[in-house]
This record gives C-alpha cells, structure tokens and sequence, in this order.
DNA sequence: ATATTACATGAGTATATAGTTATATAGAAA
DNA sequence: TTTCTATATAACTATATACTCATGTAATAT
C-alpha cells in the first residue's frame, strides 16, 4: 500500500470525521434549507452559542460549509450539497439494517430530516 | 428537535464515525473484491495483529462487515456493498474541493482505491 | 496431551474530541 | 466614546479512541 494511498485513506476519514457527530449532523440539517447565522443555529440546535461556533468552524474547515461575514453576523450555508446524498445512503442502510417490520422502517425513516 | 429526531442523528454519527478512520478504510477497501481472513488482512493493512482484530470488531459493531469462523480462521467480508458508494461520493467531493488542476485531481482520484 | 496457528481481548498509555465557562473581538448604535 | 449585539476563542475538564504489549482462547495438527 502506498504512501499516497494512505494520504488518501487519511483524507476521506477526516471527511468522514467531520460529519461523525450528532451535533454537527443537526447543524447541516438546519442548512438544508438555506443560509442561516449562528444565533439562528444556536437556537435550531439547541446547543450553547460557545459549542455551535466551534462546531461551525470544523464543518468550515472541512469544506461542508461556506462563512459569509455581514454586518455583525456570520451566515454560514451548506457548500455542496451532495453531502446529503452521503446522508440519504447512510439512512437508507440504516433503516435496512433495523431489525424491525417495513413499518416501523418507514417511521423511522420519515423522522429523518437529514435528506433533501 | 425532538427527541426522536435527536436519537436519529446519534444513529447517523456512528454510522460516519465507523468510517472515520483511515485504518478501516484501508481494510473496507481489502475487502472490495470478497471475504479475507484476519490475517490476510494485516498484510493487506500493514497494521499489527491485534490493531486489525479491535477495527474488525468496530466495521462488525457497525454492521458494515459480517464475520464468518471456518475453522481457526475468521474470514471478513462486506455487509452492504453500498459504503462504497458512499466513499464514491466523498473521494468525489474531496477530490472537487482540491485546488489543482484537472490533470492532477484525475490522478488523485485514480489512486483512490475505495471505489467499486 | 502438547504444540501450533489464528484470532480475540484486557490493561495501560497517549492523544483527540466535545463540552463548559469566561473572555476577547468586531461591527453597529447611541 | 461607550454600549450593545454577534461571534470567536482560550483555558480547562471529561470522555472517547487508537495503539501497543501481553495474554487468553479455540481449532487443528503432531
């Protein structure tokens, strides 16, 4: 295996990362629909203003999200989003994989908001 | 949020924090083309005996990989062929977000193994 | 029965990460 | 300038995670 092989391996985990935690996965679900400031954030996630920026900042530095600064807010905004799709697929193995009957499959998939 | 909704997203983090890590991708991506027993797999990997054994059992906890004993040997093998479709989508976005040139990002994206 | 091979697991360490609290900074308004 | 609002960040704590080394266990071979 190559060096430049593990590079790769390291970059898709980083990626990978990024959107292993609940808190960040709520934050892009809240820009589903469009740009939203961190105060709006902080409410829709219920998280503490000091926690939401941290966060934003990682999804940032990940690429998932743009910042644009205006006036005193911060308008952060998804940056591509494909990144849904990535969240559809897991919640449709998700689902697959519950042991449970098609309809309370389909329950639980319906709560799910992180799709398009 | 409701409660629900929150116990969705911690479903889904896991999901991505089974894939956030490079020495899981590595082995996912050895277990493209059929099953391998454990040991095959720490060549393939490079990583030590007991390292390889600890991530089988977290892709195993996570259902992305089944496990199945045929004498001494436990022989690994891919749960759902649809992670990579997932890691399709992500060396994708990974590779759009790099700032090079099309000439290089195609050869970054051709040392992405991960693929089906 | 003993040895060997293949794999799993416990103990311990080092590092990373998420969270809180308090504080810093920056723009807008008074 | 001072104040207020919005956001970022530093310091700290707690927890999780990856890794190594040593050991346990189970199937096979001698």
């Amino acid at each position: 295996m190559s060096q430049l092989d593990d590079q790769a391996f390291i970059h898709i985990a980083k990626y990978f990362q990024a959107l292993a935690e609940p808190m960040r996965l709520k934050i892009l679900n809240g820009l589903r629909d469009g740009e939203k400031n961190v105060t709006e954030l902080v409410e829709i996630s219920g998280g503490t203003q000091a926690n939401v920026s941290k966060h934003l900042n990682i999804l940032k530095s990940s690429r998932l999200i743009k910042r644009e600064s205006r006036g005193t807010k911060a308008y952060y905004s998804i940056s591509d989003q494909r990144i849904y799709e990535l969240c559809n697929l897991v919640c449709g193995q998700i689902a697959s994989q519950m042991s449970i009957d098609a309809a309370a499959n389909e329950a639980f998939i319906s709560t799910l908001q992180v799709t398009q």
